[in-house]
DNA sequence: CTCTCTGTCGAAAACGTTTTCGATTCCAGC
DNA sequence: GCTGGAATCGAAAACGTTTTCGACAGAGAG
């Protein structure tokens, strides 16, 4: 391994000099610089950012914690993905990141935050954090810069980015209501926060035109098990809808094998829509049609918030970023055929994207 | 941050003896010893890893890298989930994981061991690394420990952990056979290694039993679009296979797809069995039968391989992790109830798992 | 010519550990 | 009483940087 030492050495100057020199100091003549810097990278020299570390105090480290709810956000789910996104963005900005996950109890037994503290991060995201967390407390009073992904807390002086859940929402109501559905019913989570957000954009979408019915809301709790249940709810109605906006795409999925199994077709005799845009969410049955999240926005924009606090102390309380409507085959004009999509859809005009 | 020196300050003592006392050396007294971890504890010290580091030479970190495909095998969520098993092991044993991708050009114009040599990093773990890779050389020479997962190169000196893919192709042709089928397919992807292993383990089954046909054979790349044109083959075949053994599962649901397009059930007409288990495979039309691949066990494994390469000294030139079987809904006996699962079989005793 | 200022460089401390080596004490054994 | 060794501790170097401060030269101003 060359050091700094070795170069100060075959020029004949000192150590610091070198450092100035590398660093860009403007207290080093001109000549002298380019032949250590000529040197530097001839003898392949590169800095060791251990002991760098250690002189600065700061280690261009960030940690990333991704919490595992009992399989429900990392295993199915896409929180794998929102790494993506952190990793592209550290990469950009020549930050390293470390990797934590909860899985194992046993090196849990301390608050995230502590764990930062001892590994010497600079910052850290935490994605699928829980309301009831233990360690809610301390990730909301953290001394450093913590940016919270897919989460339902809210408050303390972390930055929180998500989705625009409304704004997606509206765009799958909008392009239902494009392809002249009047009768579409929701399946949502209430007792997550984005599945309320997802709701509300239902509700005021519903009432904006007289449309809105007690009996066209359903609940589910995110699993598919629970969106077969609404399907046979929904196909018993007298009056059934022609759509149904699901708050995610598992209760969507769960939507369409359950009128599968009654004999109620999809998209011919009823059209459903989705959130989130899951893994292989285009294999499904008929693929689905959903808003898919931008997780590499998403994942980015964290990595973002927490370096720019650290830069020039900045905070952000909220980033909300702007889900896309993915149009598949789940979703049709009522009674028209499968593969009907006009042109000029209002949802095509705010970055729809069609893949088969 | 409280450090070394301050408990020395408060004891009377010199740093070294702290050092030594908390490091479990036998060279301080036992008295002493019992105080210095007492005042320790009291003032919540925590030595800092990167002082450590710069004396040590040793990080206790590791690097992982998650080589992308264009998106084959990181969109679609499987590589990450090996990211888990090798977290999962890495805090059992106290490394902390380091995390880098190819996806941002600029980064990586450097090779991966190049990498490694900068960060400081004491091992490598390198997912999807293909046999095309630029940087190919560099990584089956390293001067670190170095686990391949998920690849298709051999040689040199790094590790090799992958499912054991003859085992597990054995495991999905049994259990087909034990249905009753007698006239199994196969959709094989003879381009890629892991490909031709599961093929392999199906010619020996068919030979074995004498059931070997060449007609019996179609070619895909792992889409499910080469799935969709194999169903039409098959489906336009006087002696229509009854099963039919795809080498993936993105190709198991294109034929699924395929088949319903063209009128053909599944599983009353034709069984189909996949491999991986990808995420949500138990969501696609008829959720689908599979061979599970341990992504939690590879994971551990290959941290386990690096890290005690890392201790002793010995190099494990491959490692095969066993796959599972997991029967959910697209396989049935040839014309039976496609519930139909009778108990005993044979890959029951080898760990399946039956999942809604 | 002297004074001050600017530009350029080196010496040294500092960051928080670990580790080596030597010093000191104490006690057993002769 | 002296020697030898074991037990216990401290001093100091070392790891590879960054940063502060002072030294020195030369130049320009008075």
């Amino acid at each position: 391994m060359v050091t700094i030492k070795d170069i100060a050495r075959t020029l004949g100057v000192s150590v610091g000099t070198v450092s100035k020199a590398l660093n860009g100091r403007d207290d080093v003549g001109d000549e002298l610089r380019a032949r250590i810097i000529d040197t530097a990278r001839e003898l392949r020299y590169e800095p060791d950012p251990i002991a760098r570390r250690l002189v600065t105090k700061r280690s261009r480290t960030l940690g990333v914690f991704m919490l595992d709810r009992q399989g429900f956000g990392v295993r199915r789910n896409f929180g794998w993905l929102f790494l993506d996104g952190i990793l592209r963005g550290a990469a950009a900005r020549d930050y390293d990141l470390v990797l934590f996950s909860n899985t194992d109890d046993t090196r849990y037994e301390r608050s995230y935050i502590d764990i930062c503290r001892s590994r010497r991060v600079d910052a850290a995201i935490i994605v699928g954090l829980r309301g009831d967390d233990r360690y809610l407390e301390d990730v909301l009073n953290a001394p450093i810069p913590v940016a919270l992904i897919d989460t339902e807390v809210s408050g303390g002086t972390a930055t929180f980015v998500s989705s625009d859940n409304k704004a997606g929402a509206a765009l799958a109501l909008e392009h239902l209501a494009f392809l002249g559905h009047e009768k579409v019913a929701t399946l949502r989570a209430p007792f997550s926060y984005p599945g309320r957000l997802r709701y509300e954009a239902w509700a005021e979408f519903a009432a904006a035109r007289g449309r809105y019915r007690d009996d066209y809301i359903r609940d589910g709790d995110f699993t598919p098990e629970s969106g077969m249940a609404a399907a046979a709810a929904f196909a018993s109605m007298k009056d059934m809808p022609t759509a149904i906006f699901a708050a995610s795409d598992l209760m969507a999925i769960g939507l369409i094998r359950g009128f599968e199994r009654l004999g109620v077709r999809v998209p011919e005799d009823v059209s459903i829509v989705g959130f989130d845009d899951i893994p292989n969410a285009d294999l499904v049955g008929p693929a689905l049609t959903t808003v898919a999240q931008d997780t590499l926005g998403i994942g980015q924009a964290a990595l973002d918030a927490v370096l720019d606090e650290l830069d020039s102390g900045s905070r952000r309380e909220e980033i909300l970023v702007a889900p896309r409507l993915v149009v598949r085959r789940s979703c049709a004009a009522p009674g028209g055929a499968p593969d009907f999509l006009p042109e000029g859809s209002p949802a095509a005009s705010r970055g729809v994207r069609r893949t088969p």
